[in-house]
DNA sequence: TTTAGCACTCGGCACAGCAGAGTGCTAACG
DNA sequence: CGTTAGCACTCTGCTGTGCCGAGTGCTAAA
């Protein structure tokens, strides 16, 4: 239905949000007339924007005030009326300047990512790192640390590295930890610690059965490691820019999104949902389409990355209703890209 | 000088700091005469009032209103009039139940301090994790990951996991891997990643000229990698609450501090300088004291812990300059200690 | 169908007036 | 001489009024 819009209208409605997105004020129809030469008077307009609000698109703070964008204003404006906008040299180049740069350690160029996403866009930016729950097992590894401790290793397809000591009650002999370690790496390479438990543990502990209570503990030291470690993936930064956003500017507004934002977990299962959707893409979820009542002021633009074709992460921008989704979109999309091109080359090259 | 002031104008000042701690209202004469019975007229109270207003530790916002302490009058209730106060038995036990669940992943103790940390003390926190590159190296391990990839491990005595992945041209053997693990652990335990270049790199060399170019490059990974991970030390919690405080109505009051708290680097070099005073205790800056503009309007209350003597890190309250010290000084003080009793424990026990 | 004109509405701001809290000062008191 | 009561004074915060400007909706003309 929307698609049947006359041309003047959709105009009107891309020059009302376009200017509502950069001022933050409402806008009236003679700035419409001035500003964005459509070639007829505000009175039209002002017709036109009538109509525009009897249909949902627009809303008016008060009686006497311009107009603004509806969500379902937003929403249209996103899926037809939006301009492609390409980054530029600099923004990519700061992007790779930042990312790649720090693409030895996948912690740090986590939070990098959150960084330059929160610059660059003028919001809050989340990164969501991989998880090691899920992940696909590339290698495990006992490393014996001293008399009455062992160093459990785990490395990802993501190149994430999960560690954990394991006190053991006797010492145990290198060369039988490095058995272990082979026969480990030969049963779980490839499966996830997730799937561990039910289906390999079995015939592990066949094997390998003169180690089966090390063995036991060691798996639930992993199982209970995955569980903590989830509310270390999340990274939130640019945190104190939406105070910076003209709608914020009471407090009371803000407040609830900022304490969200800042509890990773509510962060964490919120974007979990997104992983679903595949990755390649950005999305926009606009203010009340949004489940949390948190985040029904908000917009959130997110996109999720992953290696070779399976998500791991997510990325996001959150800000007002009144975000550039133009800008935000494109952003979103190199970076979540950038992303998966990193991770996937770091694991192929091994 | 200050210890010369009479009992009577001690108590006044006691009162008022006390007062205005909890409720953020300038105090009047009349309200100290009528909440803390000290035996005289608010009259009486007022001459004093004036006269600790002339050697500076009260001003008044306005001349109509209550006083408030000066940077100086908190200063000196912290030194001398402050009520000792141990925690309540319900505060132990959700710090203890919090830090000593997460305390088999270093990171997740960290954050789980700043956490609970944030939360006790209704403020804003801060936790310096363990660095790297100052720490004692406990073991160092070469894991051979594949064909062209081995993952460097270090172990710090602070129980600090700090791993890179390193490319290497062709194919080692995973025998020598093996020695020149042994070998580097050998000589390097004991010794820091700051001064292993300078101090033994030459011998290590020696002994182990074959693989020249590859350690060359390791050390060089390894020293790199300590610098971008000290940016990961820092943890802040609860920016949030400390919109919550009255002063901090207006947003730009707040801006400077929130902005320099989500800034890592800053917050990193402003507590490095406390590693120097050494164990034990908290210390109190007291708003004008404080070096950095941004804090001017602040109080931070911190204290270093460390392993086996040695500081390795900070952990930090901060709030605005009315921050309730009392409480705030047992907190840090006592989460310090215990953190420094955690990994001093797992340090030793292996 | 578009445009010009006009009356109307409403938010925001400046200004005045008022109430309340708290002070400093003076004078009386033990 | 220290302490207290009383009083005049000051200043903030709140409330209510009036005005300005921006922008609309409607009507009538082009």
């Amino acid at each position: 239905m929307a698609e049947t819009m006359a041309d003047r209208k959709k105009a009107i409605l891309r020059a009302v949000t376009d200017d509502y997105i950069s001022t933050a004020e409402p806008v009236g129809s003679r700035t419409i007339a001035r500003k964005y030469g459509l070639g007829v008077s505000s009175a039209t307009i002002r017709n036109e924007m009538a109509d525009l609000e009897d249909e949902g698109y627009l809303e008016q703070p008060h009686v006497s005030a311009g107009r603004i964008p509806s969500d379902k204003g937003y929403r249209f404006y996103v899926d037809a009326l939006m301009p492609e906008r390409a980054l530029t040299g600099l923004e990519e180049k700061k992007i790779r300047a930042e990312c790649v740069k720090r693409s030895d350690e996948i912690q740090s160029l986590i939070r990098a990512t959150a960084r330059v996403l929160g610059e660059l866009s003028n919001c809050a930016s989340i990164v969501i790192g991989p998880g090691v729950k899920t992940a696909e097992i590339r290698h495990i590894q006992l490393v014996p640390l001293s008399a009455d401790s062992v160093l459990v290793l785990v490395v990802t397809n993501a190149g994430l590295v999960e560690h954990r000591v394991l006190a053991i009650d006797h010492e145990m002999d290198p060369r039988d930890l490095e058995n272990m370690s082979r026969m480990l790496n030969h049963r779980l390479r490839g499966s996830s610690l997730a799937q561990m438990r039910g289906r390999v543990l079995g015939e592990i502990l066949a094997d390998l059965n003169a180690y089966a209570s090390f063995l036991e503990e060691m798996f639930d030291l992993l199982l209970s490691a995955t569980r903590s470690s989830d509310q270390n993936r999340v990274y939130v930064d640019g945190l104190m820019r939406l105070l910076g956003q003209p709608e914020f500017n009471e407090l009371e507004r803000a407040r609830p999104i900022l304490e969200f934002l800042e509890s990773d977990d509510l962060v964490l299962t919120e974007l979990a949902g997104t992983a679903s959707r595949g990755p390649g893409g950005a999305y926009a979820t606009i203010g009340s389409e949004n489940q949390r009542q948190e985040l029904r002021e908000c917009s959130v633009v997110c996109a999720p990355y992953g290696v070779g074709g399976q998500v791991v992460g997510t990325i996001a921008v959150v800000g007002p209703t009144r975000i550039d989704y133009s800008l935000a979109m494109s952003l979103v999309g190199y970076m979540a890209e950038s992303l998966s091109d990193l991770l996937t080359r770091t694991q192929s090259a091994k």
